[in-house]
DNA sequence: CGCCTTCTTGAGATGACTCAATGGTGGTGG
DNA sequence: CCACCACCATTGAGTCATCTCAAGAAGGCG
């Protein structure tokens, strides 16, 4: 395991606030005073490369973050060290808040890519949510969300062959992305994609083997191309239909 | 799908607080202020016969419950109507909380016995919710369980052998239910058990037909015995070890 | 240029599934 | 009280999806 290559920017914490990313992303909603007063208290900005680890599965939960830019992965390992892939965190996600009373992160959570995250004390966090129930609410529906998209996925793996669940995951990070999707209009839609096929099985919870074989049958039945850095949606209804994703 | 045999039990609604089960139940620690409150609001005590809903998957979520007596099953429905369970809920489990905008049930509730709850609207949930911050707090507590155990169970079906994946099932619920466990203190350990072998499958992500010969290979091996109604601990060590089962 | 990671493909093994049939068990009504 | 029925558990035989092991090809980076 690679050692944590996370380094801290600081000063020059241009607030959190102009964080320019996903509607949902946490302390967007949030005044100007409480963003003072997190500011006030320890908090700041952090810089990570390819292949560090946020934080790692079992270690005490001090700290929480907003992804600013990046993507990565939060997964748990099973008792053999294998990897099974929870979701992947894209830009604007809030991740790694522990409410157990325990304090352990109950995932690791590796860069996929350079990225930049905004740390928060666990502790001010809890402040901040017992002080005001607009942020508690705020972060019960995150929870809830993530509720739900993890319940899906025991319903997927459980149920779903391999085809549809890695048609899903693409469907997903695609529906993801949209916003900032590029040359759309298009009958091909094309996006970026960091992950390694490794990754991709990992998410899926197949071989990497596995993986590419179904990659390849997607190919060839003209559905999507999924090449290094980047994927191409040949056949987007199509690929909605296999992965059986709506919006959720 | 059988019809909902829900009845309503009203009035004769011996407050909420003297549900003596464990101690994680929402509203144990609650003062009388609060309860008073809530039970003046519209709210009360619900039987259910075993093989009813209490709630169903999509539909709008205005109530939420806490488990008095009973077992219930939640599971999520793939396309083709095959069940996937999510979490067995016990005495004194909080469930069908929906923090979601959108205000709709995300999984299906299912009595595997006859069952008794107590309902609160959600309207007055979030009410409580926006007034007490311990409460806010204890709900996320609740939800960050609640997660953490789902992500187990997609590390399990995706790494785990049905073997594994059983024994952890059953290793679980011998943990809830220890605390009332009979006749301890011997090598040979018993609990309840009123799930059928089809909903072990359901929950385990197997076939009832490879549910039972995991059953089968499982007495052969001198770990446990699965009769109706009752499972026998043989040799809890090496049923805590098939599953890989530690307390979390 | 050479190494290292990632991708690709083949061949064979296997865990879990499907289909199908039989045997228990408990409840219900005659 | 018995006979029937519905549901559940059990077992067999054969199939299929996915895994494992193994090796080669293709890029990217120092």
């Amino acid at each position: 395991m690679k050692t944590n290559k996370m380094t801290e920017v600081r000063p020059a914490p241009t607030r959190c606030a102009v964080c320019p990313v996903r509607e949902k992303a946490l302390f967007q909603v949030i005044n100007d005073d409480y963003l003072h007063e997190a500011e006030s208290r320890r908090f700041g900005q952090y810089r990570l490369s390819a292949r560090g680890h946020l934080f790692e599965e079992g270690a005490p939960s001090t700290m929480a973050y907003t992804l600013f830019s990046g993507w990565l992965m939060l997964y748990r390992s099973d008792s053999e060290g294998a990897r099974q892939g929870l979701r992947v965190a894209l830009p604007g996600d809030f991740i790694g808040y522990a409410a157990l009373t325990d304090g352990l992160y109950g995932h690791s959570a590796m860069a996929i890519t350079d990225a930049v995250v905004c740390g928060f004390r666990q502790a001010d966090l809890h402040a901040m949510l017992d002080r005001d129930a607009k942020i508690a609410r705020h972060i019960t529906e995150i929870q809830a969300r993530y509720l739900a998209t993890c319940e899906s996925k025991v319903l997927g793996l459980a149920r779903k062959s391999a085809e549809q669940r890695i048609a899903h995951l693409i469907a997903e990070l695609f529906h993801r992305l949209e916003p900032h999707a590029e040359g759309d209009g298009e009958r091909a839609h094309s996006m970026p994609f960091p992950l390694t096929q490794e990754m991709l099985g990992e998410l899926s919870g197949l071989t990497p083997v596995h993986t590419n074989r179904v990659l390849r049958r997607l190919r060839a039945d003209g559905v999507m191309v999924c090449e290094r850095q980047r994927v191409t949606i040949l056949d987007l209804p199509r690929l909605l239909q296999i992965g059986e994703f709506n919006e959720n």
